[in-house]
DNA sequence: CCAAAAGTGTTGACCGTACACCCATGA
DNA sequence: TCATGGGTGTACGGTCAACACTTTTGG
C-alpha cells in the first residue's frame, strides 16, 4: 500500500476533539552592511492590516510542518536548502485577536547574495536591522527574541554561522558576523586562533580586495572535515 | 470588554485554510531507586491499542498549549505547579496512523515523593526507566530523545535539578541524580566544591541518616539567593 | 571494632584573555 | 609615503580534573 492509499484509508478516530489552525511565522536571518537584519512584512490583510509582522502562512492539510516552513521561505526568496529549524510553538488562546490560530516558529539562515532582492521587494519584505524591529503584531517580538537567542546559543556550537556568509569568505568577514550576533567585539588575535585551531577551514590562496588594499585571505567551510571530526568526539566551540 | 466577549465577538478570517489536531505529550520525570524514569501508560485505544506511549492527550480549543500540558499532567498526578517546559511540536503528516494529528510535546519534572502513586497506577501509567523505555508508538521515542538532551543541557546551567528532589536533600543525593542525568560519575570533591562555591544551597543543622551511619547534612535550594545572584549577572554552572 | 558512607585540599595542565606591533598595498 | 585594514605571539590567572585519606556511628 502506498502512503497515499494509507492517508485515504485513515479511520476516523478523532472526531470528538477540536481542530485547530496552525501557522508558521519564520524568523529570517541576513547579514548585511556588516548588521544582522531580518526579514518582515506589512500585513496585507486583517487583521493586523498594514502593521509589520514575520514571514509566515498557514500548514496545509498535507505538508509537515518543517514543508510548510520550507515553502513559506521558498515563495517569498525562491530559494531552497536554505538553513531551518524549529523554534517553540506559540498557543495562547488569543495570541491571534482574529481566531485560534497556533503558530510554530521558525529561523533561516540565509546567505544574502545568493538572493534575488527585487523577487524579495516584490512580495513586500524589507530588511530590518536586529534590535530595531520591534512593535511587531500579535506575538512576533517574543518570536524574534526566541530566534536570537537560540541563534546566540548556536553559533557558539555549531557551525552555522557560515550559513550567513558567502561560501568564500574572510577571517575578519566572520568575526564582523559573529560581533553583530553577540554585539560585542572579539580581540581579532584570540578570534583567529580559536578559529583556526579547530582546523574546519580551508585556507585558499585568492585574497578578498574589497575592504582593504593588502586583502584578505578567502577561506571555504570544510564540511566533510568537520563531520569526520565530529564522529571524532570533536566539538566545535568559539 | 472581557475576554470572553472578544473571544465570541471574532470574525471568521481565516475559513480558507485547514485546520489540524493538536495534540500535547508530556515527558515526565522522576528520580526513584537512585535511577532517571519517566512515567507511561499502555494506550487503551486505536491506534496503537495495548502498547507503550507517553502521557498526552488533545489540545481543547479554548486552552492554551501550555494549560493543556498543566491539565494532562495534573490529570495524571494530582499535582500543580511542576517544571514544565515546551520541547519540540512534532508535525509529519504520517506520525499518526490514524489521522493527522501535530504534537507539542512538553518535558516536566516532579518530586516522586509528592506523588500519590496509587493515584498514578489507577490511570495506567508506571514508571519506567530511562534508556529502557523504547518501543513507544509513534514518534514518541524521539521525544524522550529531545527530553533526555533537553534535561541535560538545562541541568548544567540551571538549577532544575532541585525540582527532582524533595525540597530538604543532601550533598550526595544531588550527586547521584546528577550521575544518572548524565550516564557518569563525578568526584565527589570537585562536585561539592563547585557547588557549594556557587553560593545557593542553605545548609540545615539536620542530619539525613537513611543512608548511612554517619548521616548527611541536609541542604536547601535557596531560590531567592539564586535570584539575586542572577541578577549581578551570576551563572549557574555545574 | 568494623563496615560503609560522608566529608575534606592540593597540584598540575590547560584554556581564556589581555595586550601591541609589523605588513602589504592602493591611492 | 601614508593611511587602512590584515595578520601575528606571549604571558598571566583562573578553572578543571585528578587524586587518597580521615571521620562518624550503628550494628
Amino acid at each position: 500500500m502506498t502512503t497515499d492509499q494509507k492517508r485515504q484509508t485513515r479511520k476516523k478516530y478523532y472526531t470528538q476533539f477540536a481542530k485547530i489552525y496552525v501557522a508558521v511565522d519564520c524568523i529570517i536571518f541576513g547579514f548585511l552592511d556588516n548588521t544582522l537584519k531580518i526579514l518582515l512584512r506589512t500585513r496585507d490583510f486583517e487583521p493586523g492590516l498594514g502593521k509589520s509582522s514575520l514571514i509566515g502562512g498557514f500548514v496545509k492539510e498535507e505538508e509537515s510542518l518543517d514543508d510548510a516552513a520550507a515553502r513559506i521561505l521558498h515563495d517569498l526568496t525562491g530559494l531552497e536548502n536554505v538553513f531551518l529549524e524549529q523554534l517553540y510553538t506559540h498557543g495562547e488562546i488569543d495570541r491571534d485577536p482574529g481566531e485560534r490560530v497556533i503558530s510554530v516558529s521558525y529561523y533561516a539562515l540565509l546567505k544574502v547574495q545568493d538572493l534575488d532582492h527585487d523577487h524579495v521587494e516584490q512580495h513586500g519584505a524589507r530588511w530590518c536591522n536586529v534590535g530595531e524591529c520591534n512593535r511587531l503584531i500579535f506575538d512576533h517580538n517574543e518570536m524574534v527574541e526566541k530566534a536570537l537567542a537560540r541563534l546566540r546559543r548556536r553559533a557558539k556550537n555549531q557551525p552555522i554561522g557560515f550559513e550567513l556568509l558567502p561560501r568564500k569568505f574572510t577571517i575578519p568577514q566572520l568575526q564582523m558576523l559573529y560581533e553583530a550576533i553577540y554585539q560585542k567585539k572579539f580581540d581579532n588575535r584570540n578570534f583567529r586562533k580559536k578559529l583556526l585551531a579547530m582546523d574546519v577551514l580551508e585556507k585558499l590562496e585568492i585574497k578578498d580586495k574589497s575592504t582593504s588594499k593588502k586583502g584578505a585571505y578567502l577561506y571555504r567551510f570544510d564540511k566533510k572535515r568537520y563531520n569526520k571530526l565530529i564522529q571524532n568526539g570533536f566539538l566545535f566551540d568559539l
